[in-house]
DNA sequence: TAAATTCTGTTGAAAATCCAACAAAACGGA
DNA sequence: TCCGTTTTGTTGGATTTTCAACAGAATTTA
């Protein structure tokens, strides 16, 4: 535990909680880390979300596969983050997603109920995490909203452009390296990943970008 | 106020709430109804969300419209749903989102500070609030995920179908009245108007659905 | 190190979407 | 009722994406 403790203490679940008392919370929700491997589907689409999942390590998709086996990937947290939330805390079941680890990954997994409600050891932390729970959730909200800005655009080019100046400003640099491999920035962007790679390249011809596998730059 | 009472009851964030105490959260909340005329534009993209919409007549729509002019509905809003939650909640700006009303509307804004933090009044309602708008939050993540679903299949007509299935099994009815004329179901699905249209005709064609307007039957 | 696997870029033909323009139908207001 | 506006469906050509197949590069495994 100790060694996830500087990724823990970023979680915005644990916002406004001094490092002492975070032990103390963790012994009273019975968090433990497991570790996954690469493509471990850690939530199965069809069933309960009983956990909240905090990433301590690696990093997990939101994955859902259509009936015509296109893959879509809706969200990706990485260390620190927290992912299957709105389906705990709602109840309902992703008919159609499923969490899977993208890389070897340390996951703990929180009982939300624990977290909801008051426990008997009378640890004052309750409300302060419902409150972090809240204010995640809402953020949750707002990069799905940027999600769908990004995949709601007509063709693969101003897709791309958009996911790369929206990661531009996310990380304060026009020079940075993306999350995903080809075949899975695709599957974000809802595209052909060979009509992305021609994309690529010609944005690079143009001028546009430089790019090399996963590093790209964007010149203004 | 007493108009929209019934209304009002069945707004999520009231749950587990007595009727003869919504009366006095009103009051606590300062809340009064509004009424805003078709297009009009509630909350402006750029400008902070400082409230929680709640609508009581007509509809409202989370809209976005790009550089090159293309329109997308995120969201639509029925009677005693909420809109603006999110981005009241976490205080981010929405950059290219407005929140419309898509007919003659009433509506009622909350003050997002003061459902959550408890009032001088010491009305104890707060918590059962926050609690509920937790859940609230958390299901309108997953109507997100919905919409993504429908709009991540790569062709018309499979947004179309996915669209109305959903659709059919929300109201537990092959036989339903969208609320979307055709350029806002386009805008919502992603699409061209006229290739809509042309594919509504083909599949009616097929004898896979029947329509008229906004009224679709799917036939099994 | 060699072999096997995965990842990436390229290409061309088939399929689908996008776009613009138009006409008919429906609707709303004077 | 009439007129102007909005909505809907249709069509064809330009554009774009999709699909399948392949080759070289990079990575992983034995």
């Amino acid at each position: 535990m100790i060694k996830f403790f500087d990724v823990l203490r970023k979680c915005s679940l644990f916002d406004g909680i001094e490092d002492e008392n975070l032990d103390k919370i963790l012994h009273c929700l019975r968090a433990t880390p497991d570790f996954y491997d690469k493509k471990f589907t850690i939530f199965t689409e069809g069933k309960p979300v009983k956990y909240i999942g905090i990433v301590l390590s690696g990093s997990v998709q939101a994955v859902q596969v259509d009936y015509y086996g296109n893959r879509s990937i809706l969200t990706e947290t990485t260390p620190g983050g927290m992912f299957g939330q709105a389906f705990a805390c709602s109840g309902a079941i992703p008919d159609t997603l499923s969490y899977i680890a993208s890389e070897p990954s340390d996951i703990m997994l929180l009982d939300c109920n624990h977290i909801l409600h008051t426990c008997s050891n009378n640890c004052g932390f309750h409300q302060q995490m419902i409150y972090n729970l809240m204010k995640n959730m809402a953020n949750a909200n707002i990069e799905l909203h940027q999600r769908i800005e990004i995949t709601s655009k007509r063709s693969t080019r101003e897709k791309l452009m958009a996911y790369l100046s929206l990661y531009a400003q996310k990380t304060g640099s026009n020079e940075f390296d993306i999350p995903f491999d080809r075949q899975e920035l695709a599957d974000y962007l809802e595209v052909e990943r060979s009509g992305l790679s021609s994309e690529i390249s010609k944005l690079r011809a143009e001028g546009v970008i430089e790019s090399n596998k996963r590093h790209f730059v964007i010149n203004m």
